[in-house]
DNA sequence: CCGCAGTGATACCCGGTCGGTATCGGTCCG
DNA sequence: CGGACCGATACCGACCGGGTATCACTGCGG
């Protein structure tokens, strides 16, 4: 199977249109059309129902769907670090990637200590929206990320624990629950003028924008349109205008530095070592 | 980048020339160098140093070679899965995979409690050489293996450790160490006209000829030609020829259940589920 | 009931590129 | 110095991927 195909099964696989796929890929609706119908025979596998103004996944389909992403993932990382390893050599450049906002003076001790050791590559610092992290690290933009258990998913990646932060609840100043001692999850949930928020990439339910980052939250949280539950950690990016209090009943959230599986460089595993000795 | 560039550059870089590699690949030479050179192009990465008489990789050339085998190896999962899906149903059939001899009755025991099991799929069970089974289960031709650590590479893998035993040299009964109570690895490897050999994969040096399985090393052993260090569930292949003694430094022996990490079939995970129950 | 919009399949053509043969150019060895 | 070895280059033909035009089928609205 060549990544042309996969690709071409993929955006059909998504939009569930032959003629948007087409659109998406660049290409006219034909060859597309062609391209499925000569990996189904080849494969000797249906992956399409065509029902006229339905197209629909087979069993097949959709297995080969979440397999082909994963390929392609893996074809595009060979690619961008045989790149990266050409412009830099194997330990030229450091690329750390982490969610905007989420850890930040972890991640300054980090960067400061291992820029400090013997031998350190230079590191360039990614901040990306939830949820992006763990892609570029399967399709090699990156190598090396700051994930946070649970929520974060660490599938296929090789992990090492950092620091673990009990969760508060961020409230705007002022409001009634904003002078308790504690707070349990579903006392956040149940104030009903203050919808509770969580950082998502997805994009949320009609009307719901999704809030991509802790900052856009924060501020969201500060003019007094939402509560947040989030790491004790953020209470260095409070302002006047936020409250945080515990909750009592929140997972425990633990950073975590992440890696790919076959990951060998010299300059990673420095990295790593710095930062579970911080 | 395409999956035939990729196999023709691991082809290359795993022959060291050019020559050879398009043999292998089933085309002419220059077709070969041309789709190396463009690659080469495109990436804007030299991945080849062509000094007369000898092709060596660059630094960016071996990441590829790495990257590369995995990438094709994700793509082989895609195509085979997608075809099982199609043949079998998500569920239709599992392959079990394990090295010859290895586990036998914890094998047996397992096949048996899963038959048993309500909405169990049918199980097939391959039996390959050492070293083998990884690859299978990596690049889709089997669903689930069983491993032995601390041998086996688990990357990339997900596990669940079904039971430990400890080691013991098997030596040819009647051979001076045979009647010990225990011994150290060192002691066995002592011994001058009994070379201890282990069941491995890859070719031996000069002479040497690898063992690819337990009972052909039994035999050997049988035979008066070998020592082995292997775990104390074999004294159910001994026979009396043999003799088994406990070596108190060898490594435990871990065998684990292994499973691709984004598997999501029911029959597999209520296999898993027997496992750890046994 | 007919016509039209929507959607995927088919027919057909063109051009790029992949693969083949022949040959070159450089190096090492006898 | 000549020949073997090996990768690069030159050139050609055939296949296939992509484009346009059109068909075939369905479902809906007037």
């Amino acid at each position: 199977m060549e990544t042309r195909e996969l690709r071409y099964f993929v955006a059909v696989a998504e939009e569930l249109h032959f003629g948007r796929a087409a659109t998406r890929l660049g290409i006219a609706q034909p060859p597309l059309s062609r391209a499925i119908q000569q990996l189904e025979r080849r494969l000797g596998v249906p992956l399409l129902v065509r029902a006229h103004r339905a197209v629909t996944l087979t069993e097949a389909g959709a297995v080969l769907l979440r397999e082909a992403r994963a390929a392609l993932d893996a074809v595009d990382a060979a690619e961008q670090r045989t790149r990266r390893a050409g412009r830099d050599g194997v330990d030229g450049r450091l690329v750390l990637v982490t969610k905007t906002g989420a850890s930040s003076e972890l991640l300054a001790k980090l960067v400061d200590a291992y820029a400090a050791e013997e031998g350190a590559a230079p590191v360039e610092v990614v901040l990306c929206q939830a949820g992006e992290q763990e892609r570029m690290l399967r399709d090699g933009r990156a190598d090396v990320a700051l994930l946070h258990l649970p929520f974060d998913d660490v599938e296929g990646l090789e992990v090492e624990p950092l620091e673990t932060h009990r969760q508060v609840a961020v409230l705007p100043a002022g409001h009634p629950l904003s002078t308790r001692e504690s707070l349990t999850l579903a006392e956040v949930r149940g104030v009903a003028d203050l919808p509770l928020r969580f950082p998502t990439y997805d994009g949320g339910e009609a009307g719901e924008h999704a809030v991509r980052d802790v900052t856009q939250l924060l501020q969201l949280v500060g003019l007094g349109r939402a509560s947040a539950v989030l790491p004790e950690s953020v209470d260095a990016f409070l302002s006047d205008a936020h409250a945080a209090v515990p909750v009592s009943d929140a997972p425990e959230v633990t950073t975590v530095i992440a890696w790919p599986e076959l990951a060998t460089s010299p300059a990673l595993a420095l990295l790593v070592r710095t930062a579970t000795r911080l």
